[in-house]
DNA sequence: CATGATAGTGAGTGCTTACTCACAATTTGA
DNA sequence: TCAAATTGTGAGTAAGCACTCACTATCATG
């Protein structure tokens, strides 16, 4: 998959959107998607909902129609993908870890392939969630929810055989977690952000799992 | 040093600025410190110049004498910082690497702590840079040249070293740089905006500065 | 003490902002 | 088929925005 397909990233916003909302009048879908775009690029306080409402081809009023304030579109794309996305995508990381043959390298290897490639999906909220998770509580509270709690019991029972069965030394759930968030989320900003070019993603990848997994050896 | 001491944090980046612009008249001064922590805390895009001025108990009118224009107020907050103390930071880290005794661990882990006090110094102004750095090219570049580009031509020579000698197996300095960044600027983010609390600096760093100097081994 | 420069401000300016509302067009369902 | 609901809009509005300007107060220095 071309990492840097806006359509393809763009539809599944949309969709996700679709979910929670029911289906989409025309116009509405055009504001979401010109929404997304501009929050990605310029960021949310620095976008005016005129902009928004030019990029899609819409009346400034049929903004407010559908979603009351500019505060509100900003939820209303990101909790769908939030709560309907990332939560799967959890039972999904756990069935990798579950199914993958092999050593606790390969495990990592295939769970961050597949949250690199959940990044990509979804690349222009990625991005407004880089943004706006600094300045905004109620982004933060989402996460750390949906995401961030839910990914910790896993990893705590998971991480927790591996270091019985004397695979692993001794690690707590949130510090794995946040190393290996930490380097994939790097690895993504650099790729997709600061300097867009030739990567090998599975390379790169398994470099950083390996070092992961070779540094906790017992 | 107390990672949490906005006081100290502000003077070191009033030092900094007084240095580029010469003494501060003092309504400058109170117009710095309230636009770095303004900015800090809501973004620089959502903070109104009116905001700044009502916190440095000073007229509207004030900021704009001193500093033309709200870019130009971020721009002058930000350069000397960069300017004048990463670089010399670079040094630094340069010091530490060829004078530490002891393996490649210990040096990590000397250059982490090195960069974290650093981060902690310039809190507010490290949040700013956070933020901004994804909507604005012009910090973009400030970072690229005097930062990254530094740090990499270091790296690239003193891991060559050690590489040659057999202690550490082949690696991109990019790389390096890149995972080794992603793990201390993750464990700030983590440490000091998404659960600030008890954190035990030295035995987080060593774990990550372990795991590298592990993982990279021949 | 006189003088020019610097520091500071209250009262604006024109423009942009998020948002409203009355009204028209279209779609829906009984 | 026709009324009710939904979708869409042009023309506003008040508040807020970055920024200007004429003017005063302070201050260093010949």
């Amino acid at each position: 998959m071309n990492p840097g397909d806006l359509t393809e990233a763009v539809a599944a916003v949309l969709a996700a959107v679709e979910g929670a909302e029911g289906r989409l009048a025309p116009k509405k879908r055009a504001v979401i998607e010109a929404a997304l775009l501009c929050f990605a690029e310029t960021g949310y306080a620095a976008t005016s909902t005129r902009s928004i409402a030019h990029r899609a081809g819409v009346a400034e009023a049929t903004i407010f129609r559908h979603f009351g304030t500019k505060a509100d579109l900003l939820l209303r794309l990101v909790r769908p993908v939030a709560a309907r996305l990332i939560q799967p995508g959890l039972v999904e990381a756990q069935e990798i870890f579950a199914e993958t043959e092999g050593n606790l390298e390969a495990k990592i290897a295939r769970m961050m392939k597949a949250r690199l490639a959940f990044a990509d999906r979804y690349a222009p909220l990625v991005r407004i969630l880089l943004q706006e998770l600094p300045v905004n509580p109620e982004l933060h509270g989402l996460l750390q929810d949906s995401v961030i709690g839910g990914l910790v019991r896993f990893l705590d029972i998971a991480l927790g055989e591996e270091i019985a069965q004397g695979r692993l030394r001794p690690i707590p759930a949130p510090r794995f977690l946040r190393i290996l968030a930490s380097m994939l989320i790097g690895y993504w900003i650099a790729r997709s952000m600061v300097a867009p070019g030739d990567w090998d993603d599975a390379a790169e990848i398994d470099v950083m799992a390996g070092l992961l997994a070779r540094g906790l050896k017992p």
